[in-house]
DNA sequence: CGCAGCGTTGATTAGTTTCAAAAGGAGTGG
DNA sequence: CCACTCCTTTTGAAACTAATCAACGCTGCG
């Protein structure tokens, strides 16, 4: 985690780790988070109401299915998961969470966490209380807006996800996810072909609906075709393109 | 279409047929549809941005993916369904509409419909114009929140079907649907036991990433364990219990 | 150094899909 | 009202994908 983090995360944990106080107004990733949608003096009364606690330690919980539900959370820097167990005490990823993206929106349904959130991760964390977010929503049309285009996104990422594992085949569900995965990077400004995965084999198959080794069966096929090299967490994608026609979206 | 419909939908129809001109007030279904958080001035001003239109026939689209997003929509009778062309033509359905349900909100996000709603039967439709629901919403806090929750219940919902098509066998899929029908209709005091579907088994493997086949299938082997008498499309659950064993859900 | 956890690979098995065919219902027109 | 067609549903047999079971390698840590 030491050396190899260094290598595609560094940028986006340094200024946090010694920035416990960072703002929205400086904050390196205002322009795909929150603040995305308000004008200055508007971002600051958002500002007002974030709080910044210390990171997160790696397995870490932020919050655990059936805490009651009090705020939203932005990642600053690091990435988590969300899962829910289920009655035979397996485990549903629903999501993988990088720095400039919002969870724990599944909680405001029943004023509690529909899913845990764990911290793959070191990982900081910005903490929108969910009330004070309401009244400022009220008060900010674009705040209110934008919120609501956040939660619909979670909608239309879900039905993805739900057309994924209902229709496409191992290869191309890992394919989708390698994707999905350098998209997220070079929105933030990453390598799109050169990244460290935060999350384990496991975690990968039990959010694409796989086995341990069906996961690990793709990716040896995947270096076959040269499509990708695999080294331990560390993806070097070698050829979008087919990786692309591997995963068969058309995106 | 018709007579069996007569049975198990007629109390949902009869009302709206000779009733165009409806509103909140006085729907029967206003204790679990969107006035359900609202004192009754303030339903009163939600119903005077509801357009209220003739019902749509079965098999008419109530919007296409891709359409530009413009209003969301309660169910007032009849049922809908959701879904997604993927690249290849294959259709993904992402969720049934039933009375009292509120459906459209994933075109929020990019003011385009991510997915399109067609009618299974004869349906009516109440259109609510997002723009004025917005601005209701920032003077109604109970609007506002109530819609937030919706939004998150959707999100929910999608998490378990992505936990349903990730985990589960055939039998405990349609099990588990059979089952959310039921629940659905007690809600809307008809019958938990006996009920038509209104969709058909392409339209349910569809949504439960399963072939015609399997789904006939399981009806089959869930009639011979005398779970539930099957006719074509009328449903009767004869062991309620053994049905949501079979589910493996725990509720 | 030895152990624990994670990842890879191989052989076998099981559940679902695919392919094929036929039965059942609904609608149409003579 | 019946014959015809089209579409949906059911059932059977074969093929296939991914899961399961099992073993081993690699890495990091006490």
């Amino acid at each position: 985690m030491t050396i190899h983090l260094s290598q595609s995360e560094s940028q986006a944990q340094k200024p946090c780790n010694h920035d416990y106080q960072a703002n929205c107004g400086n904050c390196r990733l205002n322009s795909i988070c929150l603040p995305l949608a308000l004008e200055s003096d508007d971002v600051q009364q958002l500002d007002d109401i974030i709080q910044r606690s210390k990171p997160l330690q790696k397995n870490q919980h932020l919050y655990r299915e059936g805490d009651e539900f009090q705020s939203v959370f932005a990642v600053r820097s690091g990435t988590l998961k969300a899962y829910k167990t289920t009655d035979d005490g397996r485990e549903q990823v629903t999501g993988f969470y990088f720095p400039g993206e919002i969870l724990g929106m599944d909680g405001i349904s029943n004023n509690t966490h529909a899913s845990s959130a764990k911290a793959l991760e070191t990982a900081a964390i910005c903490e929108i209380p969910f009330t004070s977010l309401e009244k400022l929503s009220a008060l900010m049309p674009n705040l209110q807006r934008h919120f609501f285009q956040l939660m619909s996104h979670e909608i239309t990422e879900d039905q993805q996800l739900i057309t994924l594992l209902s229709k496409n085949s191992a290869d191309e569900r890992v394919a989708a996810l390698m994707l999905s995965i350098s998209t997220r990077n070079a929105r933030r400004k990453l390598s799109p072909t050169q990244f460290r995965l935060p999350m384990s084999r496991v975690d990968i198959g039990n959010y694409l609906g796989l086995t341990v080794e069906t996961v690990s069966r793709v990716f040896s096929r995947m270096q076959k075709l040269e499509l990708l090299r695999v080294d331990n967490k560390e993806i070097e994608i070698l050829d979008p393109q087919g990786l692309r026609k591997m995963a068969n979206l058309g995106n």
